[in-house]
DNA sequence: GCACATGATGTCAGTTACTGTCATCAACTC
DNA sequence: GAGTTGATGACAGTAACTGACATCATGTGC
């Protein structure tokens, strides 16, 4: 059993999702992570830059598949409909079967104040990523970064919906779904 | 010189914000902080949960001054006034006088990650409790939970022009333009 | 004035997250 | 098959944070 297992980076955040949920974020250390992925601590910090970045990894790819998406929106399209096709590629990464997943990470996450910090400033930078896409569009400020933090909103009640919806439904819908309510919101 | 020099906690905050100041978060230990508060590592650890939270003691009083604004708000008042209400209630902790403060303070918090996540918390908590607020005038979900968030986006925008702009403008006009600014966009 | 309770602080030992440095080993190149 | 490259191990060190216990200032009852 040599070094150079496959994936250390795939092995590390299984192994801390898996013990976080077990015993809880702050009972588990680094080095026991490490151990059950058959690493050293050392190693641990040279693929993520802390404890609760292993559990955020991805949220990068994420980001770029939105904002990507915002960027081929047809050039029709408004502020809040580039932003409603923007979420709704994040499917491609929310697909039904991964929800048992996304489920664990995120009772991980919501029994953890320091894991809610971490996952705002991600929101936080997408929100910013989503603004600077529609400037790019040619939408003015201040209307870019309120549509950007609206769209924020709607993922959010969006993922939450996916997540506590028992049946296998697709994130696409539910972004649809969010959108239509805060056009009701916003006509009130 | 005894110990029970009057305002621990004080000394302590303003010890941790000189230094953060001038040679930055991370460069700064707690046991320098302490040393210069004349107090030990321990006793910060008393009086602070932990290194970041000595730049936030006060949010709870921010949030109380603005919740109880909110309740106090008139019934006739619609959700996004009862907020405005709210914020510029706030106007009696960011006074001009402070202003030299608050800028010292967020110039540190802009510099650090780790701080900018605390503040995002921060603010986070008091969206929830906004919403709360909102949600006691009789508003319903998820009109609540968004103007909370709305709220939240007027508060920055107005806390950051407070900050920028030279003359000594009370908070409260700050809040009045942002929340202009909101409507003149949402009627866009 | 004095014993006593109370609360804030000091002292000290310990755990753990995180970093710097150098050695080691697998895979790839020529 | 020797050298290069990149990932990992080994080890020492710093600093955030915690628990346990001692100590001291202050207030209270007498």
């Amino acid at each position: 059993m040599g070094r150079w297992q496959p994936d250390a980076t795939g092995r590390l955040q299984q192994a801390a999702l898996e013990l976080y949920a077990e015993r809880g974020y702050e009972q588990t250390t680094v080095a026991e992570i490490s151990e059950r992925a058959g690493l050293t601590e050392r190693t641990f910090f040279r693929h993520f830059a802390d404890k609760r970045e292993v559990l955020f990894r991805g949220s990068e790819e994420l980001q770029q598949l939105i904002v990507d998406a915002v960027d081929g929106a047809p050039a029709s399209a408004t502020p809040i409909e580039a932003i409603a096709v923007g979420l709704q590629a994040a499917g491609a990464i929310f697909d039904p079967d991964r929800r048992p997943h996304s489920l664990t990470r995120q009772s991980v996450i919501d029994a953890n104040p320091g894991l809610q910090e971490r996952e705002l400033i991600k929101l936080a930078r997408l929100a910013a990523a989503l603004a600077d896409a529609l400037r790019r569009r040619g939408v003015q400020d201040p209307a870019a970064g309120l549509t950007a933090e609206t769209g924020i909103a709607v993922f959010r009640v969006a993922f939450e919906h996916w997540l506590r919806h028992d049946s296998d439904q697709h994130f696409e819908d539910s972004v649809r779904e969010a959108i239509a309510e805060l056009r009701t919101v916003a006509a009130s």
